[in-house]
DNA sequence: AGCACGCCGACT
DNA sequence: GTCGGCGTGCTC
């Protein structure tokens, strides 16, 4: 260590650069003196790159000659805060992720390459005096005539333009080269926030606002509410007493999806800036909404997992609505956080209550309810006193059933539509048939680059992998044997809607699943075809699990259980049940009673049988009960290494090594507190995307030592020979081992 | 991640 | 003879 010479007792500046490296660089101040969270430019290797001073230090480990200095600062004030800093700087080292990524990836684009600030003024949109002119002489039509009406009572934000005529931009475009409009800066900001008239609330929804409201500072609250109770009023009383008093409100959402109906929610209570941030946005868009989040002129920010990334300058109250949806986990890249667990780091720092939402609570939330570090709220009741639907299980043991469906189940189906009302089929398989199999030979479609079977979509007559997006032409003839004996095996959602169509050729069938839904607001708009109530069906995926209240929704059909009650995934059990209770919240919505149907070859299997007759909360006590005796999460903790590569070789080479290693630390352990390994082992999908790929578990039933084991751990990983074309991440508290 | 250095193979 | 494959090492 150097001394600092007097006069010269400017602090060095540790930076984070956008490098997939475990550590931070130390630079010379130069002729700067950067704060933390001030972006900065400085030498790195043989070229520049932007970084952000993480922390002030009086020396460095490395002799000061071989420092460099800061070429430029990029900021006058901090770009992030003490606050959202600090937080990024835990989430790095909780997650195992590299310093640089995790802030970088905190940041928009355009903020990361260095770009001033000012580049990014909010944009408004005005009327020129022609284009008054134009708009009382009426003489557009279309998009542009829109335009001008939404204009003509003064400049409006483009957000806001995005929000009441998506599409907007094509016509700014032609009125603006007609001179009939122009770009101008926003006014109005410190307007104060006006909240409109909301409906009474019911006696359990009040104490619910009452009591979190009357609590101060941090505080993690479970609102655990059946679906129809009433969870979003909560939040949405909550957010107001926030904007009140001119704190922010952060609302996350676990996908993208849901955002335009809380945006169309919060706008028709709240006359306030919203900023909205997910994976979708344009850069310049993303950008704008995280400065505006950044300089506290956004009341509200909403979005989907890498909102909770936001700055929050004046925070008052974070909301995670479905926190069980694992969707907040980050799956895939280097750093794979939890965005409820972020939330509930940033919620604590900034001393703010943080209402976790759910009719089916994650087992991790109702153990800190158990251990007494949240509180839980409940909304046991339906609005207006509705009574929840009943459950009937349907044993399909023997049964000859049509496309999968019992005759039972279509009874049931063909008596909803016969009353004259909406009924949901749901299936948790995309396609026609999972499966395309030869009758005579046996052979079946593959996918060459994984090792799964490929899923036949007979709409557009292909064979699909799942898992890597490949897609072949289905063959006429067996290619093995040349039997012309190829048959569909097993059921999508393309089959069921077939199979109803041809039931009931004139009753509409809406198929819901990640393909009918493509486009901006495609979910929105399928639904929007069932919004005047007449006799329909509705088939889908998980994406029906929530969503949007159908009035004249009674009848549910839930096929495809027995797999859940099969899978290898430790976390099977409480998807779903999870998954049943959330679908079967869709039926009888309004003054008409739903019934549920669920189709099973297990009719007595005690999951169930715990979930039908006493609800969720008997099945998590149930399933948390198997946790705690196998001493999985949340009643022990995993940490999961994972590794893929083109060749065998390198990856069990890197495995192995890193199996030695990790052996090593837990040898240093006292016996009590030592790691159980497991692996490595082929993942479950060995082979993906012509990858192969394997992983090797850690766990432990105390955190400390499996948080000890991985700080020692990571250095070591980055110190192994790393072969070409492989890859490896740690995941820490994964959902999903698969 | 990028980027250089460096050491072996087949090409104008 | 060189162009270029990717293994290895380093970045304050």
């Amino acid at each position: 260590m150097h001394e600092p010479v007097a006069g010269d007792m400017k602090p060095l500046v540790r930076v984070a650069l956008p490098v997939p490296l475990p550590q931070a660089f130390d630079y010379l101040p130069g002729g700067f003196d950067p704060a933390r969270g001030c972006r900065v430019r400085v030498p790195f290797g043989r070229s520049q790159r932007i970084g952000v001073v993480i922390e002030r230090v009086p020396g460095a480990e490395l002799p000061v000659e071989r420092l460099k200095p800061v070429l430029e600062l990029l900021d006058e004030q901090p770009l992030l805060d003490a606050e959202l800093l600090g937080n990024l700087r835990r989430a790095a080292d909780y997650w195992c992720g590299a310093i640089g990524e995790v802030i970088f990836g905190a940041l928009p684009r355009l903020l990361r390459e260095g770009k001033a600030l000012p580049a990014f003024e909010d944009e408004a949109w005005r009327l020129t005096e022609a284009g008054r002119g134009a708009h009382a002489a009426r003489n557009r039509r279309g998009k542009s005539a829109a335009l001008l009406e939404a204009l003509s009572d003064g400049a409006t934000r483009a957000e806001d333009l995005d929000a009441l005529l998506p599409g907007w931009r094509a016509a700014a475009r032609r009125l603006q080269s007609a001179k009939l409009i122009e770009r101008c800066r926003p006014g109005g900001d410190d307007a104060p926030v006006r909240i409109r008239p909301a409906p009474v609330l019911t006696g359990e929804q009040r104490s619910a606002v009452d009591t979190i409201a009357a609590s101060a500072g941090f505080h993690p609250w479970l609102l655990q509410g059946v679906t129809g109770s009433g969870k979003t009023e909560v939040y949405m009383a909550l957010a107001g007493h926030a904007l009140r008093a001119g704190r922010q409100v952060l609302w996350l959402v676990p996908e993208i999806g849901l955002v335009p109906q809380a945006l169309r929610r919060l706008r028709a209570r709240f006359d306030a800036r919203i900023a909205v941030l997910h994976s979708h946005l344009a850069e310049g868009e993303r950008a704008r909404a995280w400065l505006a989040a950044r300089r506290g002129e956004a009341a509200i920010v909403l979005g989907a997992r890498s909102a909770v990334f936001a700055p929050l300058p004046k925070a008052g109250l974070i909301v995670v609505d479905e926190e069980h949806d694992a969707s907040y986990k980050q799956q895939d890249g280097g750093f794979r956080y939890h965005a409820r667990d972020f939330a509930l780091m940033r919620a604590q720092t900034l001393d703010v209550p943080i209402v976790l939402g759910s009719a089916t609570p994650s087992l991790e939330t109702l153990a800190n309810v158990e251990a007494g570090r949240y509180t839980r709220l409940r909304l046991p009741r339906r609005i207006h006193e509705r009574p929840p639907s009943p459950v009937h299980v349907l044993d399909q043991r023997g049964l000859t059933l049509q496309h999968g469906l019992s005759p039972a189940l279509l009874d049931a189906l063909d008596a909803c539509i016969a009353r004259g009302e909406q009924a949901l089929v749901f299936r948790n398989r995309r396609g026609y048939a999972p499966v395309l199999l030869c009758h005579a030979c046996g052979w079946h479609a593959a996918c060459s680059r994984c090792d799964k079977p490929l899923t036949l979509h007979r709409g557009r007559a292909r064979l699909l992998c799942h898992h890597c997006g490949h897609s072949q032409p289905v063959p006429a003839t067996c290619p093995q044997c040349g039997a012309a004996a190829l048959t569909p095996q097993g059921h999508g959602t393309e089959r069921l809607e077939e199979a109803l169509r041809a039931r009931h050729p004139s009753v509409p069938v809406l198929r819901v699943d990640r393909e009918s839904t493509r486009g901006r607001d495609g979910f929105e708009r399928l639904l929007d075809k069932l919004a005047d109530g007449k006799p329909a069906f509705l088939v889908g995926t998980q994406m029906l699990a929530k969503g949007h209240d159908l009035p004249n929704l009674t009848t549910v059909a839930i096929t495809g259980v027995d797999e859940g009650l099969h899978s290898v995934d430790f976390r099977a059990g409480e998807r779903l049940a999870q998954l049943i209770v959330q679908v079967a919240g869709r039926a009888g919505r309004a003054d008409k009673p739903g019934e549920v149907w669920l189709q099973t070859h297990e009719p007595d299997h005690p999951l169930l049988k715990t979930l039908l007759t006493g609800g969720y909360e008997a099945a998590a006590a149930r399933l948390l009960e198997e946790r705690r005796a196998l001493g999985l999460p949340p009643c022990g903790h995993l940490a999961l290494l994972r590794a893929d590569a083109a060749h065998r070789g390198a990856l069990d080479g890197f495995l192995a090594a890193a199996r030695d290693a990790i052996v090593t630390i837990n040898a240093g352990l006292p016996t009590p507190q030592r790691l159980r390994l497991d692996g490595p082992l082929p993942a479950p999908m060995s082979l993906r995307a012509g990858r192969h790929r394997a992983q090797l578990l850690l766990e432990s039933s105390q955190r400390a030592p499996l948080r000890h084991a991985l700080v020692a751990w990571l250095p070591m990983l980055h110190a192994l020979p790393q072969p070409r074309g492989l890859r490896w991440s740690l995941d820490v508290d994964p959902v999903d081992l698969y």
